[in-house]
DNA sequence: CTCGTCTGTCTCGCATTCTG
DNA sequence: CAGAATGCGAGACAGACGAG
């Protein structure tokens, strides 16, 4: 991967702009929150509470005000919800900072939105990507700017393969195609379809499930362990489906007696390209582990 | 080096679609 | 309609990265 880590470009309009010194809050009150979290919350978490609490004050507001006396584990304070969401969309708070509060107080605050910064060649993609909703979510803003990327590699563009004025609902055809071409063979994630469709607004589907052909790999399906998840299950049979497509079959991959604790390479490969590359779940190489007992990892074993 | 932040991955639970 | 398969959305967390 190209090290390209921006720490992020200000954000237009937004307050984000103070990389300053010291983000500890001032007021007793909520530096006692800080002391008294619980010892096993993680630091990631810990610093998203106290960046919480710091943009409070940022903001002229305290812990006491938004959180009723006595609130207990499972408690969903409403002005406590509304400002850590508000905080994630408007202020650059990390959009862990909500499972951080219900982490480390037992709440049980929910969703929302998030902001993100992108670069495309073609300005008809930036704006793309500038009019997208302000709610949608991170990863799926994500997805939207790698579609567009995509496209660009492919020398093709958002306006080739999406008719103008198609609104909601709609279900541009080329566009479907692009995509479900993208996901399965370019290496576009699987939720890219579901970001579009919530970006957009449009009905794009997916490919349809298929079997696999070869014997081989129908009685491996057969042979599961009764215990497997469904969507493990279901994520396997993607696997051999996606092997027969590359023309390979299971044991030309998987040594004969490969037991519990293996961890065989070009199996290990064929499903870290899968991921990578072709469109299968990321969670497809823990459904073999869990399937078969295998150790499979995600990366070439990181040697000196 | 330490600390805070960011990204990628795994996992879970609910929703939706398919199949018999 | 019931149960299975698949899709989707979000939380948790480890590891990489970068600032100080």
């Amino acid at each position: 991967m190209p090290g390209r880590r921006q720490p992020a470009a200000p954000l237009p309009g937004s307050s984000r702009a103070k990389p300053h010194g010291r983000l500890v809050p001032t007021l007793p009150e909520h530096i006692d929150l800080l002391k008294d979290l619980p010892e096993e919350l993680n630091k990631a978490y810990r610093s998203n509470v106290n960046r919480f609490l710091v943009h409070l004050e940022e903001q002229g507001q305290s812990w006491s005000q938004l959180v009723p006396a006595g609130s207990v584990a499972g408690a969903r304070p409403a002005a406590l919800e509304q400002a850590v969401n508000e905080g994630i969309r408007h202020y650059g708070l990390q959009a862990n900072t909500r499972a951080a509060l219900n982490q480390a107080f037992g709440f049980t605050l929910r969703s929302d939105a998030k902001i993100v910064r992108l670069a495309l060649d073609l300005q008809e993609h930036k704006d793309l990507l500038k009019s997208l909703p302000e709610e949608l979510d991170r990863r799926y803003r994500s997805y939207v700017n790698r579609f567009l990327a995509y496209l660009e590699e492919q020398g093709q563009s958002w306006s080739q393969l999406v008719p103008a004025g198609g609104g909601a609902g709609a279900r541009p055809a080329a566009l479907e195609q692009a995509i479900n071409e993208g996901i399965r063979h370019h290496g576009l994630q699987p939720s890219t379809r579901a970001a579009l469709n919530q970006a957009f607004g449009f009905k794009l589907q997916g490919d349809i499930q298929r079997a696999p052909d070869l014997q081989e790999h129908k009685d491996l399906l057969k042979n599961f362990p009764e215990e497997l998840d469904q969507a493990y299950r279901s994520r396997a049979n993607r696997f051999l489906v996606h092997l027969e497509e590359q023309g390979q079959s299971w044991s030309q991959l998987v040594p004969a007696g490969s037991g519990a604790g293996a961890r065989p390479v070009a199996l290990e490969q064929a499903v870290n390209e899968g991921i990578r590359h072709h469109g299968l779940q990321p969670s497809t190489r823990a459904a073999l582990n869990q399937a078969f007992g295998f150790k499979l990892q995600s990366k070439a074993e990181k040697r000196g």
